[in-house]
Parts: structure tokens; sequence; C-alpha cells
DNA sequence: TTGAAAGCGCTAACAC
DNA sequence: GTGTTAGCGCTTTCAA
């Protein structure tokens, strides 16, 4: 810039306000400045240097993205949704999007040091259950938004588990289901926590009976649920529901391999109603939630709290019921 | 850091010497002092400033990743592999990653000033088809690897191609079949046209007649495809091959619903070979290509360019046949 | 072993 | 309408 400014026979300063118009304090330049100054910019190839501007302004226009402390991978459609909320809504605000992907090897201050080291000016978050970064970034003064997890103290976006159980509940009951088998999140996040117990509390109230079963991180049937699926038909759960549409997923195939057919033998919902790409071998009956608009949501959330505005300690997104082939 | 210095009773240098310990110049430290300033960080819960390190060290440890003047689709498998990849290889260098999304109502002059304002030392691009921001980054300074298809004058990580599409066209060949539909990409890829072409000289060697078909940009069946594809049995090609798996899945839905059978009635094949979760509805014999080796692969020459290092023109990854159910 | 000076690139506030 | 001063948080170079 200093270039510039002698190219354009100016001081530096003059050929700041020049370029960047903000001409609110006392400095102004004439026309004829301004013009010289652009000229001059122009042939020597003058960008301004991001970083300096970050420094001086105390903000970066880069916005973080940090998935707790798990691998975040993309090939995961909640992940893949979210990611593309977020980077459309970005962008649109102008800001860039930094990826804070795993850090399973770095120790908590650690990662609380890469957050609030200066480089993002706000944190979505995705929040996993007992994270001690989470205490820490309570006390910094770094603005964050937790997505699809409410937490105490920080302003989240989230789904309305509470109708999508019931809506599940429901429907189930009008197909004349009476023993349900639940495969619960074996993590206990906030969002699953209570569409779980949203669940039970509908099930009682259509008189069905509900086992519940905590499974692996992987999704896999375990002994105990092969044993259940084993019993007698008439014995049997004459429906699984499964906390969440990938692991559903995965059932299914298992269940194929068991010969167990779906939803004669047996049905299957799920939670989530990502639409997938390319189709998977059936249609899963689930709740459908709007995980790119709470990321799109997040976004403006967050840089309403970056421009010191106030807002709503949770922002709940409607749900609907997706009916498929598999219930 | 003015504050802990001031907490331990010394100079702001001498406490930050004491902190990172880069004590290669005359610049020493006591073991007490350093201990004493440690100490009065810890209290203070004091964080190095990134964006103070980024401006004295012309380094701000991000790279950048754009994908072009296309939407990054996280769900596209492509997609999500490559960004798997680079996270990965990134926290092993202790990087962070900034996404570039999509710029389309951005001007080259925008897209060109965001890639190059400081933010990144350094960018993984995947390149499209006569990009102007290419011309302008080789002019530029910032190292710069592009991934998946190469482009002159830039260092590029590739997968092989050539060696991909003559195992396709000998996989055929000895499957005896005679007429192939080539539905090519409707963009004008390096990697894609080479691929293309490296076919139809293998497919010639074997005496086989190819069509090619430059299709819609969605992937969906033209009409004079589906002409093509209702010509009588004995005439009519029998085996399709698509370029990019994506498409290929879509083309077997689009074929179920015209009631041709695969691989019965007609075969189909595809390049790339992701593997996808949840499982979709059939295995395509497809080429498998390495795409996350590619990213990561891709990160490490970045990181050598950034480090002054001098990096091949192409890194070519070796591909192989992966037999599934449609051919 | 420690401190002082200079500067990374930029701009808000004031004085001319 | 234009130039000067000061400082964002940090570190490297040199002198004490």
């Amino acid at each position: 810039m200093s270039d510039v400014a002698r190219l354009a026979g100016v001081n530096r300063v003059t050929a700041s306000v020049a370029l960047n118009g903000s001409s609110r304090a006392g400095t102004r330049v004439s026309d004829a400045t301004r013009l010289r100054v652009i000229e001059a910019a122009k042939e020597l190839g003058y960008t301004p240097n991001a970083i300096a501007l970050a420094l001086r302004g105390q903000r970066t226009n880069i916005i973080g993205y940090y998935s707790g402390y798990e691998f975040l991978d993309a090939h995961d459609p909640f992940n893949a949704t979210i990611l593309n909320g977020l980077q459309r809504r970005c962008q649109m605000h102008r800001q860039d999007l930094l990826i804070f992907g795993s850090y399973q090897r770095n120790s908590v201050e650690e990662v609380y040091a890469s957050l609030v080291n200066g480089k993002i000016d706000g944190l979505i978050l995705l929040p996993t259950p007992h994270s001690p970064v989470l205490d820490e970034l309570l006390q910094s003064h770094l603005p964050v938004i937790a997505v699809a997890n409410p937490v105490p103290n920080i302003a989240s976006v989230t789904v309305d588990d509470i109708t999508g159980s019931r809506l599940l509940a429901e429907y189930l009951a009008q197909k004349k289901h009476q023993r349900i088998l639940y495969r619960a999140d074996p993590g206990e996040h906030t969002s699953t926590t209570r569409r779980l117990e949203a669940f039970l509390e509908a099930a009682a109230s259509f008189d069905m009976d509900v086992q519940v079963s905590r499974g692996e991180k992987n999704g896999r049937l375990r002994a105990e649920e092969i044993d259940i699926l084993r019993t007698p038909q008439e014995l049997r759960p004459t429906v699984i529901v499964s906390w969440v549409d990938s692991h559903a997923y995965m059932l299914l195939e298992e269940l194929r391999e068991l010969n167990i057919r779906v939803p004669d033998d047996i049905a299957v919902v799920g939670f989530d109603g990502i639409r997938l790409t390319p189709r998977p071998f059936c249609a899963l009956t689930s709740i459908r939630a709007p995980w790119n608009e709470v990321a799109e949501t997040a976004v403006d959330l967050l840089m309403m709290l970056i421009d010191g505005e106030k807002v709503e300690q949770e922002t709940m997104l409607p749900v609907e019921l997706a009916i498929g082939d598999t219930a």
C-alpha cells in the first residue's frame, strides 16, 4: 500500500481512505486524488492484507465450525448437510468458514487455545456430551452458537425432537404396533435424550410396550438385540425405532443378512429424514429434520452475537413425518 | 502478554522469549524467570494471538480449499472424500482448513482477492476448466496444488485415468461387449478428457464400437440417449460407461424406471469407486480411485511448497478395477 | 541474562 | 482536503 501511495503521490493513509471509502471521520479525499489512487492500486495489483486488517479491526471475518471431539466425517449425511448450510450462509454474510476437525490427540487446553486465538470471530459448535471445552468456552468471550444439541448457557439451534418423537409414536400406534424396540443413542446427547424420553411418554399414552436398547457407537446389532429378534414372532417387537437414520440403514442391511424382511417381518423407522444421493436400497420411514436450516440459522444468529446483539437461548425448528417403505 | 510480563515483573519481550522458547538468537532467559513467566501466563489464562503472530511471521498456518466455481456439495461422495482427506492431513501438519465454497455471484477479481489476501498460506484447488482465476493464481506467489485435474504450470495430484480406462476396456472386452455407449463429462476437465481418450484408444484396440454422448450437467438421460436405449436389443449398446460413479447411479435409477434390467439387458460401469454409506441399492462396477490419498498427498505437497521446496509437476496415484453387480 | 527499538500492514483520531 | 501520530500483539535484532 505504501507503493500505491507513492505511485499516486500521496500519503499512505490518504491512499487507505481513498480506497476503502471509510470517510466517516474528518478525513476526506478529493475525487481526483481518489481516482489517482484507485488507478495506482489497479496498476500495482494491490490487494488489501486481511491479516493486517484483522489485527487492526479485531475481526477476521472467519467463523469456525467445531464438531466436538469426533472426526468430522463429511460422508455422514448429517455432517454433510450441516456443512452445506454453513457454507451457503457464510458466503451470504461474506464470512470465511474454518473447519476444526478431529482433535482426538490434542489436549483440552490445545483445542481451547486454537479456538480462542483470534483466528475466528465466532464459533458454531456441535456439542458432545460432557465436552470439557464447553466449560472453558463459557468463560471466554468468544461468541458461540450450538447446533442440534441444546446446551445450558449457550444459545442453540435445534429441531423439535419432542414433536418428532410424538409423530412417530402416533404413526406407529395408528399402524397397530404394540411391541417396540427403541435403539437409543449410545452417547448421551441432550437432543437424543429428550427424543427418547418424549417417545417413551407418547408410547405409554398409546399403551405400547417399549424396550430400550443402548447399542454400540458403530450402530451394529449387539448379541442381546439379535436374541430379541430371534424370539417367536408373536412375542418379539413388531417395529424397531432407531434414534438416527444412519444406524437404521445399517440395521436394514443386518436384517437382510438375518433373513428378516422389512416391513413384513418387522418395521423400521429412523430420525433425520435426510434425502440421500445416490438413493439407498430402500426409503426409510423417518422424521424429517431441517438440518440445513439449522445450520443456516446458526450462522445468522452467530453473526448477531458477533455484532453484539442478543439472541434467544434456544431456537427450535419444526420437523415432519416422512413415510417411506419400511414402516 | 503485557499483563503476563507485568505480573512476572519482566519486559514484554522477555516474557515472549520465555514462553515460546525460540531462544535461537542471543536472547536467553534464566530458568527462574521462565518459570515465573509461565506461572503468570497460566494464572492469566494467556493465549497467544494467532493474528498478531500471522502478521509478524507472514504465516497463518491456515490452508485453503477452493473447489472451483461450483458449490462445494459435501453430499457428493467425491467432495466428501476429499474433505476428509484434507482434514486429516491438515491436522497432522497442525494447519487449519479454510473452505472456500461457492462463489457463483462474485467476480473473478473478488475471488482472486479473497484467495491472496494473506489469510491462507497455500491453496488446494479443484480446478474447473477455463477458470479465469487460474491465470491470476499463476501470477501470484501463493503456493497452489491442484487435485484431480492436471493443470499446466501448477503442481497437481491426480489419479491414473489412463490405466483406469484401459482396465475398464479390457474387462468389457473380456466380457464380450461389442457396442458401448460412453457417457462423457459435459464439462471438459483435463482428467476426464484423458479418461475418455484412453478408453477410446483401448476400445479400438479390442475392436469395440464406442458411441460417445456428452450429457447434461445433472446426469439425467437426454432424449437422444433414450432413443438409443430403445433401439432393438441386437443393435443397441450392451454396456454404458459413465465418466463418474454418481451419474452412473442416477442412470441406474432411470434404467429401472424404463424397465431396462441391469446387467441382464444392459451393463453399467462407472469411475470413482467410492464406497458409500448407507450402501446404495446395488454395487456398481467401477474403477476405484484413491481420492483420500489424493487429498492427503496434496496437503503434503502444499506444505513442501510453503516451506520453499520444489515438488513434482504431477503426482499420479494408481487405480484398480472394482467389480460389482452391474457389469 | 535482560531490555530497547523497529516493524509486520493497516486505519481511527486528530491537527494542519 | 491532506498529512501526522499512535497502536492492534507479537518477535527478531541488537545493545546493555
